[in-house]
DNA sequence: CGCAGTGTTTTTGC
DNA sequence: AGCAAAAACACTGC
Protein backbone atom coordinates (compact mmCIF):
# COMPACT_ATOMS: atom_id res chain seq x y z
CA UNK A 1 0.00 0.00 0.00
CA UNK A 2 1.46 3.26 1.04
CA UNK A 3 4.54 4.63 -0.49
CA UNK A 4 5.24 8.29 -0.16
CA UNK A 5 2.65 9.96 -1.25
CA UNK A 6 -0.10 7.42 0.64
CA UNK A 7 1.65 8.54 3.70
CA UNK A 8 1.44 12.13 3.40
CA UNK A 9 -1.92 11.67 2.05
CA UNK A 10 -2.72 10.15 5.55
CA UNK A 11 -0.68 12.75 7.33
CA UNK A 12 -2.41 15.58 5.24
CA UNK A 13 -5.88 14.54 6.08
CA UNK A 14 -5.37 13.32 9.81
CA UNK A 15 -3.51 16.69 10.65
CA UNK A 16 -7.19 19.08 10.87
CA UNK A 17 -8.99 16.20 12.50
CA UNK A 18 -7.17 14.59 14.90
CA UNK A 19 -4.52 17.34 16.40
CA UNK A 20 -5.31 19.22 19.44
CA UNK A 21 -7.42 15.63 20.47
CA UNK A 22 -7.28 13.92 24.01
CA UNK A 23 -6.84 10.32 24.01
CA UNK A 24 -9.69 8.69 26.24
CA UNK A 25 -9.44 5.03 25.38
CA UNK A 26 -6.96 2.94 23.42
CA UNK A 27 -7.05 -1.04 22.83
CA UNK A 28 -4.11 -3.38 20.97
CA UNK A 29 -6.26 -5.91 19.26
CA UNK A 30 -3.25 -7.60 17.63
CA UNK A 31 -0.13 -7.38 19.95
CA UNK A 32 2.56 -7.71 17.31
CA UNK A 33 1.46 -4.29 15.77
CA UNK A 34 3.81 -2.79 18.57
CA UNK A 35 7.01 -4.91 18.51
CA UNK A 36 8.49 -2.74 21.08
CA UNK A 37 5.78 -2.22 23.59
CA UNK A 38 3.56 -3.78 26.14
CA UNK A 39 0.11 -3.35 24.39
CA UNK A 40 -0.83 -2.59 28.71
CA UNK A 41 1.89 -0.02 29.32
CA UNK A 42 1.50 1.32 25.63
CA UNK A 43 -2.27 2.05 26.41
CA UNK A 44 -1.47 3.28 29.81
CA UNK A 45 1.21 5.81 28.52
CA UNK A 46 -1.60 7.10 25.65
CA UNK A 47 -4.26 7.73 28.71
CA UNK A 48 -5.48 11.39 28.62
CA UNK A 49 -2.66 12.35 26.02
CA UNK A 50 -3.13 15.46 23.80
CA UNK A 51 -2.10 14.57 19.73
CA UNK A 52 0.36 17.83 19.18
CA UNK A 53 1.15 17.28 15.71
CA UNK A 54 1.63 14.72 12.98
CA UNK A 55 4.84 14.41 11.09
CA UNK A 56 6.14 12.48 7.53
CA UNK A 57 9.12 10.96 7.29
CA UNK A 58 9.59 8.42 4.09
CA UNK A 59 7.00 6.27 4.80
CA UNK A 60 6.79 6.19 8.68
CA UNK A 61 4.11 8.84 10.19
CA UNK A 62 5.03 10.45 13.93
CA UNK A 63 2.06 11.65 15.85
CA UNK A 64 3.40 13.95 18.72
CA UNK A 65 1.58 14.03 21.93
CA UNK A 66 1.99 15.56 25.06
CA UNK A 67 4.59 14.89 27.82
CA UNK A 68 7.15 14.53 24.83
CA UNK A 69 6.01 11.34 23.36
CA UNK A 70 5.59 10.23 19.65
CA UNK A 71 4.08 7.43 18.60
CA UNK A 72 5.74 6.06 15.18
CA UNK A 73 3.16 4.41 12.79
CA UNK A 74 4.38 2.57 9.36
CA UNK A 75 1.50 1.14 7.09
CA UNK A 76 4.03 -1.58 5.77
CA UNK A 77 1.74 -3.35 2.90
CA UNK A 78 -1.89 -3.11 3.86
CA UNK A 79 -2.11 -0.87 7.16
CA UNK A 80 -4.94 1.94 7.12
CA UNK A 81 -4.74 4.53 9.92
CA UNK A 82 -8.35 5.94 9.62
CA UNK A 83 -10.16 8.76 11.44
CA UNK A 84 -13.65 8.98 12.03
CA UNK A 85 -15.35 11.71 13.87
CA UNK A 86 -18.51 9.23 15.52
CA UNK A 87 -18.78 5.99 16.69
CA UNK A 88 -20.25 4.91 13.46
CA UNK A 89 -16.91 2.59 12.00
CA UNK A 90 -19.02 -0.79 11.60
CA UNK A 91 -17.17 -3.14 12.61
CA UNK A 92 -14.56 -4.52 9.84
CA UNK A 93 -11.67 -7.13 9.97
CA UNK A 94 -7.90 -6.86 11.05
CA UNK A 95 -7.95 -4.40 13.52
CA UNK A 96 -4.87 -3.76 14.67
CA UNK A 97 -5.65 -0.95 17.35
CA UNK A 98 -8.12 1.57 18.02
CA UNK A 99 -8.12 5.23 20.17
CA UNK A 100 -10.97 6.93 21.18
CA UNK A 101 -11.22 10.67 22.07
CA UNK A 102 -13.07 12.86 24.46
CA UNK A 103 -15.94 13.99 23.05
CA UNK A 104 -16.15 11.30 20.55
CA UNK A 105 -14.29 10.12 17.22
CA UNK A 106 -11.73 7.05 16.95
CA UNK A 107 -8.43 6.51 14.91
CA UNK A 108 -8.47 2.95 13.97
CA UNK A 109 -5.38 1.56 12.53
CA UNK A 110 -6.88 -1.43 10.22
CA UNK A 111 -4.09 -3.96 8.58
CA UNK A 112 -5.05 -7.05 6.69
CA UNK A 113 -1.77 -8.69 6.15
CA UNK A 114 -0.72 -7.36 9.88
CA UNK A 115 2.85 -6.26 8.40
CA UNK A 116 2.53 -2.90 9.69
CA UNK A 117 3.84 -1.53 13.22
CA UNK A 118 3.18 1.20 15.93
CA UNK A 119 6.15 2.53 18.33
CA UNK A 120 5.12 4.51 21.34
CA UNK A 121 8.83 6.27 22.33
CA UNK A 122 10.51 9.19 23.96
CA UNK A 123 10.51 12.32 21.29
CA UNK A 124 13.54 11.47 18.99
CA UNK A 125 14.27 7.97 20.57
CA UNK A 126 14.24 6.35 17.32
CA UNK A 127 16.91 4.24 18.94
CA UNK A 128 15.51 0.10 17.64
CA UNK A 129 13.51 2.12 14.52
CA UNK A 130 16.41 1.32 12.41
CA UNK A 131 14.62 1.83 9.25
CA UNK A 132 13.78 5.22 10.54
CA UNK A 133 17.65 5.92 11.47
CA UNK A 134 18.84 5.06 8.35
CA UNK A 135 16.59 6.70 6.09
CA UNK A 136 18.00 8.46 3.14
CA UNK A 137 17.45 12.12 1.88
CA UNK A 138 13.44 13.37 1.92
CA UNK A 139 12.80 13.58 -2.20
CA UNK A 140 10.69 16.61 -1.80
CA UNK A 141 12.90 18.44 0.70
CA UNK A 142 15.59 20.75 -0.67
CA UNK A 143 18.34 18.28 0.40
CA UNK A 144 18.03 16.23 -2.39
CA UNK A 145 19.40 17.50 -5.26
CA UNK A 146 20.24 15.24 -8.04
CA UNK A 147 23.75 15.64 -6.95
CA UNK A 148 22.89 13.86 -4.14
CA UNK A 149 20.74 11.61 -5.69
CA UNK A 150 24.36 10.92 -7.82
CA UNK A 151 25.77 9.99 -5.07
CA UNK A 152 23.27 7.06 -3.97
CA UNK A 153 23.28 5.96 -7.16
CA UNK A 154 26.99 4.85 -7.67
CA UNK A 155 26.99 1.35 -7.25
CA UNK A 156 26.59 -2.05 -9.56
CA UNK A 157 23.13 -2.74 -8.56
CA UNK A 158 20.35 -2.06 -10.42
CA UNK A 159 18.70 1.27 -10.79
CA UNK A 160 15.69 -0.02 -9.49
CA UNK A 161 17.29 -1.60 -6.93
CA UNK A 162 19.06 1.35 -5.67
CA UNK A 163 15.58 3.27 -5.69
CA UNK A 164 13.65 1.13 -3.09
CA UNK A 165 16.40 1.36 -0.84
CA UNK A 166 15.15 3.71 1.73
CA UNK A 167 18.48 4.71 2.95
CA UNK A 168 19.17 5.98 -0.44
CA UNK A 169 16.23 7.94 -1.10
CA UNK A 170 13.67 7.86 1.65
CA UNK A 171 9.85 7.04 0.34
CA UNK A 172 10.11 4.95 -3.04
CA UNK A 173 8.45 2.15 -3.02
CA UNK A 174 7.50 0.01 -5.99
CA UNK A 175 4.62 2.19 -7.89
CA UNK A 176 6.69 5.14 -7.78
CA UNK A 177 10.25 3.42 -8.50
CA UNK A 178 8.78 2.09 -11.90
CA UNK A 179 6.93 4.77 -12.83
CA UNK A 180 9.84 7.39 -11.96
CA UNK A 181 12.08 5.10 -14.01
CA UNK A 182 9.71 5.34 -17.05
CA UNK A 183 9.50 9.22 -16.76
CA UNK A 184 13.10 9.34 -17.18
CA UNK A 185 13.29 6.92 -19.64
CA UNK A 186 15.70 4.82 -17.77
CA UNK A 187 15.77 0.67 -18.20
CA UNK A 188 15.23 -0.59 -14.18
CA UNK A 189 18.05 -2.97 -15.46
CA UNK A 190 20.81 -0.47 -15.76
CA UNK A 191 23.68 -0.18 -13.16
CA UNK A 192 23.65 3.06 -11.54
CA UNK A 193 26.72 3.51 -12.16
CA UNK A 194 26.12 3.77 -15.93
CA UNK A 195 23.75 6.81 -15.32
CA UNK A 196 25.10 9.79 -16.76
CA UNK A 197 24.93 13.03 -15.44
CA UNK A 198 21.91 14.26 -17.89
CA UNK A 199 19.95 10.69 -16.78
CA UNK A 200 20.07 11.39 -13.01
CA UNK A 201 19.13 14.51 -13.62
CA UNK A 202 16.08 13.70 -15.58
CA UNK A 203 15.66 10.82 -12.83
CA UNK A 204 15.66 13.34 -10.28
CA UNK A 205 13.36 15.43 -12.03
CA UNK A 206 11.01 12.70 -12.63
CA UNK A 207 10.91 11.02 -8.87
CA UNK A 208 9.84 14.91 -7.79
CA UNK A 209 7.60 15.55 -10.45
CA UNK A 210 5.61 11.89 -10.04
CA UNK A 211 5.85 11.67 -6.12
CA UNK A 212 4.20 15.98 -6.08
CA UNK A 213 1.54 14.56 -8.54
CA UNK A 214 0.33 11.48 -6.80
CA UNK A 215 0.07 13.54 -3.67
CA UNK A 216 -2.05 15.89 -5.50
CA UNK A 217 -4.05 12.79 -6.54
CA UNK A 218 -4.38 11.67 -3.02
CA UNK A 219 -2.35 8.76 -3.22
CA UNK A 220 -2.74 5.32 -5.31
CA UNK A 221 -5.19 2.85 -4.57
CA UNK A 222 -4.63 -0.58 -5.87
CA UNK A 223 -6.88 -2.34 -3.12
CA UNK A 224 -6.45 -1.85 0.44
CA UNK A 225 -4.89 2.07 0.12
CA UNK A 226 -7.29 4.45 2.03
CA UNK A 227 -7.01 8.32 3.32
CA UNK A 228 -7.09 8.74 6.39
CA UNK A 229 -10.57 10.44 6.09
CA UNK A 230 -11.24 6.68 4.48
CA UNK A 231 -11.41 7.62 1.08
CA UNK A 232 -9.35 5.76 -2.01
CA UNK A 233 -7.06 7.75 -4.22
CA UNK A 234 -6.92 8.64 -7.62
CA UNK A 235 -3.46 8.30 -8.83
CA UNK A 236 -3.99 4.81 -9.74
CA UNK A 237 -5.94 5.90 -13.71
CA UNK A 238 -2.36 7.93 -14.15
CA UNK A 239 -0.10 4.98 -13.46
CA UNK A 240 1.51 4.90 -17.20
CA UNK A 241 3.76 1.57 -16.57
CA UNK A 242 3.00 0.40 -13.26
CA UNK A 243 0.28 -2.75 -13.69
CA UNK A 244 -0.14 -2.01 -17.46
CA UNK A 245 1.74 -4.99 -18.29
CA UNK A 246 0.30 -5.46 -21.97
CA UNK A 247 -0.81 -2.39 -22.67
CA UNK A 248 0.75 0.18 -25.19
CA UNK A 249 2.60 2.84 -23.85
CA UNK A 250 2.02 6.34 -23.78
CA UNK A 251 4.38 7.64 -25.79
CA UNK A 252 5.70 4.82 -28.60
CA UNK A 253 2.88 1.94 -28.25
CA UNK A 254 4.87 -0.70 -27.86
CA UNK A 255 3.68 -2.94 -25.10
CA UNK A 256 4.78 -2.23 -21.58
CA UNK A 257 6.68 -5.14 -20.56
CA UNK A 258 7.03 -7.04 -16.84
CA UNK A 259 10.20 -8.23 -15.35
CA UNK A 260 11.61 -9.27 -11.91
CA UNK A 261 14.14 -6.87 -10.11
CA UNK A 262 15.65 -7.36 -7.43
CA UNK A 263 12.42 -9.86 -6.90
CA UNK A 264 10.23 -7.25 -7.39
CA UNK A 265 7.81 -7.23 -10.25
CA UNK A 266 9.12 -4.53 -12.62
CA UNK A 267 7.16 -2.86 -15.26
CA UNK A 268 8.71 -0.66 -18.10
CA UNK A 269 8.57 0.29 -22.02
CA UNK A 270 10.80 -1.83 -23.84
CA UNK A 271 11.25 0.65 -26.35
CA UNK A 272 11.91 4.38 -24.27
CA UNK A 273 13.57 2.64 -21.28
CA UNK A 274 16.60 0.85 -23.25
CA UNK A 275 19.76 -0.78 -21.58
CA UNK A 276 23.09 -1.19 -23.22
CA UNK A 277 24.89 -4.23 -21.20
CA UNK A 278 28.19 -2.61 -22.10
CA UNK A 279 27.91 0.21 -19.91
CA UNK A 280 30.10 -1.33 -17.47
CA UNK A 281 33.20 -1.75 -19.04
C1' DC B 1 -8.41 -26.70 -5.37
C1' DG B 2 -3.65 -25.23 -5.33
C1' DC B 3 -0.34 -22.07 -5.99
C1' DA B 4 1.79 -17.79 -7.43
C1' DG B 5 1.69 -13.09 -6.55
C1' DT B 6 0.83 -8.66 -3.79
C1' DG B 7 1.95 -1.82 -2.22
C1' DT B 8 7.30 -3.36 2.83
C1' DT B 9 11.14 -4.36 5.43
C1' DT B 10 14.47 -7.16 7.89
C1' DT B 11 17.37 -11.04 8.52
C1' DT B 12 20.33 -14.74 7.10
C1' DG B 13 23.54 -17.10 4.49
C1' DC B 14 26.30 -17.33 0.49
C1' DA C 1 29.26 -5.33 -1.36
C1' DG C 2 25.44 -7.40 -3.17
C1' DC C 3 22.22 -10.95 -3.95
C1' DA C 4 18.58 -14.30 -3.17
C1' DA C 5 15.53 -16.30 -0.20
C1' DA C 6 12.75 -16.45 3.70
C1' DA C 7 9.82 -14.56 7.02
C1' DA C 8 6.15 -11.78 9.12
C1' DC C 9 0.10 -12.52 6.97
C1' DA C 10 -4.38 -12.57 4.38
C1' DC C 11 -6.41 -12.51 0.34
C1' DT C 12 -7.01 -12.47 -4.96
C1' DG C 13 -6.63 -14.35 -9.37
C1' DC C 14 -5.47 -17.85 -12.59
Amino acid sequence: MPELPEVETVRRTLEPVIVGKRIERCAVCHHRALPQNNADEFCRSLYRRTITGIMRRGKYLIISLDQKLELVAHLRMTGQLIYRPKQDLPLQKHVSARFWFENNGELRFVDQRKFGTLYLVKKGNYGHIRGLITLGPEPLSSEFTWEVLADGVRSVRAIKTILLDQTKVAGLGNIYADEALYRAGIHPLKPGACLSDSEIEALHSSIVAVLKEAIANHGTTIRDYRTGSGDTGSFQNKLEVYRRTGKPCGNCGTLIEKIKVGGRGTHFCPNCQRWDPGCMD
